[in-house]
DNA sequence: CAATCCGGCGTACAACTGTACACTTAACTA
DNA sequence: TAGTTAAGTGTACAGTTGTACGCCGGATTG
């Protein structure tokens, strides 16, 4: 059975999730989102809104899994071009800042509102962020001889810059963001061959 | 002469500013602040609030202007540190870290308001952490021979670092907040001495 | 077919918001 | 000392917010 009214149902969370989503500007954040204003642009009565969710920091939380499902999307693309192209470096970055471009909202969700909401958000949100860090610290143990903590604080440092990076590109003209991406790419770079060096002279002196 | 009156509306002013700092928790960003809260809490009524302010908006850059002072005291005693200490990125760490815990609500407008409020609001922050971004170029290009370009996308690396470990830290138990800072430590040695390595290759190539 | 379920609606209310306006009263000025 | 200035007050109003409650009507179930 299809369910036409679960259907139906599934349609409007939708609806309700987009229009949230789509109140996520620049200047708006989450935490001024107001239940009325997110139910009138999914075209609803107010009190339908919580036929889906018991409150704004449910629909949230909600978000923020949206967002992981799309950082997951982007891990995968991002591997793939490596696989292809080599050129780990450029290769990130490009896939990051294309995702964070095609998806604005979202990532303005998760860039911007880590810090500042209730801590429920806050924790899903770092959750999630986490889970970025560690899967970069698992390949980077992989590709290399690094102890843990080594991989773990060189993969803290990329994905902080990338991230800082991809939240200041979301607001700018293409122009300005051109030239960041390349600063961005020096910066890692930099962050990677340091890691490096301080490795390799470690090992020699031990 | 004193200025009685003047005297007055100063202490009150502050009063304000005061409140609105003390406002700023890690739930309530400045966004949510309601200027009748911030009333009751100077002790006024609210509609005094507009001898002061025109404006929410008026008091946030108020605000930033006060982090700019904070700021600038903070990299005044880092140098002088530096100076009698030696050991730049350490000492500067700890400053850093040392401030951030000392005027915990200042900071946490400057980290986590950077970005997701007006655009005034946003352009000023920025203004304050552009005006720390060059003022670490200076300070590189005065202790080496980065060309520019490399000095800031170094200086701008550094300083993103600093101010998201300065950003986490703001809400974590002291354990945790060691552990970071050592991990900051390592990161910021990374790229220094990947910058250095990356350049003197350069240098050599040329 | 009848009974039930349930997504959506409208009304209603109390709490809160920003701010306009007219006022008091103490400090300042001439 | 008389007149003016301006910080602070209290009242008032229109707008918004979250949400409790009861109802409708189509989908679902037996």
């Amino acid at each position: 059975m299809a369910g036409a009214r679960a259907i139906q149902k599934e349609k409007t969370r939708q609806a309700i999730i987009e229009a949230a989503l789509s109140q996520l500007t620049a200047e708006h954040g989450f935490s001024n989102l107001s239940l009325r204003e997110v139910a009138r642009e999914a075209g609803i009565a107010p009190t339908s809104f919580y036929r889906h969710f018991s409150d704004m920091e449910e629909l949230g939380l909600t978000l923020v899994d949206e967002c992981g499902v799309t950082l997951r999307q982007l891990m995968r693309k991002a591997r793939k071009r490596i696989e292809k192209k080599g050129s780990i470096i450029n290769t990130s970055v490009e896939t990051f800042m294309e995702f964070t471009q095609q998806n604005a909202n979202i990532f303005r969700l998760l860039l911007r509102e880590r810090s500042g909401t209730s801590t429920a958000f806050r924790d899903a949100i770092l959750r999630e962020i986490n889970h970025f860090k560690d899967e970069l610290t698992d390949y980077l143990l992989n590709e290399s001889d690094y102890d843990h903590d080594t991989a773990y604080a060189l993969a803290e440092g990329l994905v902080t810059l990338v991230f800082n990076a991809g939240a200041d590109v979301l607001d700018l003209p293409a122009k300005k963001s051109r030239l960041l991406k390349q600063r961005l790419i020096r910066q890692l770079q930099f962050i990677v061959i340091g890691a490096a060096v301080i490795h390799k002279k470690e090992q020699n002196d031990g």
